[in-house]
DNA sequence: TTATGATGATTAATCGTTCAATCAGCCATT
DNA sequence: AATGGCTGATTGAACGATTAATCATCATAA
C-alpha cells in the first residue's frame, strides 16, 4: 500500500510536504504540489483511515441504531442516511437493537467502543435512549422531547383526516398496531383532529381490533384509517372476508406509502414520509453537534405528502347489513377474538 | 479517555505489560494481571480501534453492499449479518449500490478506502462485481459462479412446484418481476421442475404479465406462482378485480415469506429463506478468507422452508367464464396493457 | 560455584498521518 | 551591512496499541 512516506521518499521530499500538498493546508509551491498529486494518483494512494483517526480523534464514521429492520420504513431511512452520509464523506456503521431496551443500550455501547463520531438512533418503542458522551441525533416523532428530526406524523394524520372528512365521512375507525408507539399515537391524534369535532372516531388496536372491524362497520362506520400500510392491508383482508368492498362500502387509508400500497387492489390512499429530507437534516444536525456547534433553528418536523389513490371515496349509500349477514362468522360486533 | 498509557502510569508499570495483561498474550503474573484488569474496568477502558487498526492492519470492520434496501428481503439479511458480525466482534459498514452497476463499483471502492477487512455483496441484477484486493463473499444464487452462499432458490421453487403439482394443478402460470434476475430465473426453473413434465407452464413478466393473468385463467390456468410475495399480492389484486377468487378459482403462491404474506387474505402459501444460516455461513467463509485460509467444503445452497397457508388448494371445478365475462375489461387474454 | 532456564516485566520501534515549531533562502528596508 | 518579513520546505513529536528483543531475578542443575 502506498503511504505518504513512500510518496515522499520517491520524490525526495518530506512526508509533511506531501501531506500539505495533498490536503492543501500548509505552504507548498504549486509546481511541487502538482508533482506530488500526480505521483499520488499514479500510485493509487489512499490515506489510511486508521492513522488519520488515531491522529485526529475523528473516525469519520457514524453509528446507526435501528429498532427493527423488518419494518419496511426503517431500511428506507437507512438507505437515505447512507446516501447523505456518503455525500459528506462519512461512513455508517449499523447496529440493530433487536429485542429489548437493554440490547439497544448494548448496541449503543458497542458503537461508542468502535469509535464512531456520532450516533443516529431510531429509538425502540417507548424507550428513552441513554445519554452518551458522543453526539446523538434522535429520529422519532415531534412529541418526543429528545427528538431531533422526524416526519410530522401529527400533521400527516391531520392531512389524511381532513381528506377523509372532506369526502363526507363522519364515523371513522382508527386502527393502530401498538399502543406503546408514540409515533402511532401522534398519527391517530392527527387523524382525529383532521376529521374535526363533528366526526365520531373510535380507536381499536392490534389483531383484536382488526377482527372487530366488520362489526363496527355494521354499527355505522364508513371509513377505516390505519396507522400503517401493513395494518391497512390486514384490515382490507378482514373487511373483504366479511363481504365488504373497499372503497364501495368502506373507505380505507394507510400510512407510509410502502411498495405494497400500489400492489394491493384498490391501490391504497396513504401518506408518505419525506425520508430524504429527514436523513439530510438528521445528518446536518449531527455534524453540527459533532463540531460542537449549537443546533440550527430548523423545523424539527418534516411535512408529509398525501398520496390519493383508489381506496377512499364518499361514504356508502347502500345498506350494508345484507352483505354482512351473509358472512355471519365475521360480524361479531364485540370484537372478541 | 482512558488509554493503556494512563493505566500503566497509574499502576507504575509499562504499557506493554498492560497490553499483555489485557490481551493475555505475553507473560504477566496472574496477580498483576488481575490488578490491571480491575483498574481498566474501573476506568471504563476501551481500546482505541484506530490505534489497533493502524498497528495490526486489521480494522475489524466488514463492508456490506446491497442493491436496493426497499426490497424487504435485503434488510433481513442485513440484520442477520449484523447480528452474526457482532458475535464475532466485527462491525458492519453499509454502502448501498443504488442505481446502476457503476455506483456499485463506487460503493465497493469507498468501502475499500475506508479500510474494511472484507466485503459482503449482494450483487445488483445481472452484474458481476469486480475483483478487488480485499476478500469478498457473494450472496446471490447457486447458479452464479462467483456465488459464495445463498438460499437454494432452485430447490425452493421445486418444493413449491411439487406442492402445487401434488394438489393436482396441471396448468400453471409462472409470474416474474424482472427477466434479468438470476434469482428469479432459478426460482422459476425450480417451479417448473417441481411441477413435472406433464404440467403446462407459461411464464409472464412484470406489469404486462400481471394484467394478462385473468385471460390466462380463462384459458385454463388454475394456479399462479409468483417469484416474490409482492408480485403475488399484485396478482391477487388483478385476479380479484376480474372476479376470480383465491384460492377458490385460482391458487396462488409467493416467495420469501414477507410480513405481508400473513397480512393479506387469504394468507399466502410461500417459501421462506433461512436468512440466519445464510448470514452465518457468509461470515464464516469471509473470515476464513480474510485469514488467508482455504474455503471450507460446505454446501453453498441453504435449503428453503415451505410455508403452507390458505392461498393454495386443489384446482377449481366450477366454470369460471361466467365470472370473468361480468368483468369484461379485465379479460384481455393478449395482456396488452 | 557457575552455567542454564524459566519467569516476569521493560525498552523501544513501528504503523501512517497531522501539525506546531523551526529553518534556510531570498528580497526589500533602513 | 544589519534587520525584518516572506515563502517554501523540513523536523520532530505526538496519537494509542502491538510486539520482538532485551533484561533482571531467582531457582535449579552441573
Amino acid at each position: 500500500m502506498a503511504s505518504l512516506k513512500k510518496i515522499a521518499s520517491d520524490l525526495g521530499v518530506s512526508t509533511a510536504t506531501v501531506s500539505n500538498a495533498l490536503s492543501g493546508k500548509g505552504r507548498v509551491s504549486e509546481e511541487l504540489a502538482e508533482k506530488i498529486r500526480a505521483h499520488a494518483a499514479r500510485l493509487g494512494y489512499r490515506p489510511s483511515n486508521a492513522a488519520r483517526a488515531l491522529k485526529t480523534g475523528q473516525s469519520g464514521i457514524l453509528g446507526l441504531v435501528m429498532p427493527d429492520l423488518t419494518n419496511p420504513l426503517f431500511p428506507r431511512i437507512a438507505q437515505n442516511l447512507s446516501i447523505a452520509a456518503e455525500a459528506r464523506g462519512l461512513g455508517i456503521l449499523i447496529a440493530d437493537s433487536r429485542g429489548d431496551a437493554a440490547r439497544q443500550d448494548e448496541a449503543l455501547a458497542q458503537l461508542v467502543g468502535r469509535g464512531v463520531d456520532g450516533i443516529i438512533i431510531v429509538p425502540r418503542l417507548g424507550t428513552a435512549p441513554p445519554q452518551m458522551d458522543v453526539p446523538m441525533a434522535v429520529i422519532n416523532t415531534a412529541s418526543d422531547p429528545r427528538n431531533t428530526v422526524a416526519a410530522d406524523h401529527l400533521g400527516g394524520g391531520r392531512q389524511l383526516g381532513t381528506h377523509v372528512g372532506g369526502l363526507g365521512h363522519r364515523d371513522v375507525i382508527l386502527l393502530g398496531g401498538n399502543r406503546a408507539s408514540e409515533v402511532q399515537q401522534d398519527r391517530m391524534r392527527g387523524m382525529a383532529e383532521g376529521l374535526g369535532p363533528k366526526a365520531r372516531t373510535r380507536s381499536v388496536w392490534g389483531d383484536a381490533g382488526m377482527a372487530a372491524l366488520p362489526g363496527l362497520v355494521a354499527d355505522g362506520a364508513t371509513c377505516v384509517m390505519a396507522t400503517s400500510d401493513l395494518l391497512a392491508l390486514g384490515a382490507h383482508s378482514h373487511l373483504s372476508r366479511a363481504g365488504l368492498s373497499v372503497p364501495g362500502d368502506v373507505s380505507l387509508t394507510g400510512f407510509d406509502d410502502l411498495p405494497l400500497a400500489t400492489a394491493m387492489h384498490p391501490e391504497l390512499t396513504t401518506i408518505a414520509q419525506d425520508v430524504e429530507t429527514i436523513a439530510e437534516q438528521a445528518l446536518d444536525v449531527l455534524t453540527l453537534r459533532i463540531a460542537g456547534q449549537p443546533d440550527p433553528a430548523r423545523p424539527a418536523s418534516i411535512p408529509m405528502r398525501l398520496v390519493l389513490r383508489q381506496s377512499t371515496r364518499a361514504p356508502r349509500t347502500r345498506d350494508v347489513t345484507a352483505a354482512l349477514s351473509s358472512h355471519p362468522s365475521e360480524t361479531d360486533p364485540t370484537g372478541a377474538n
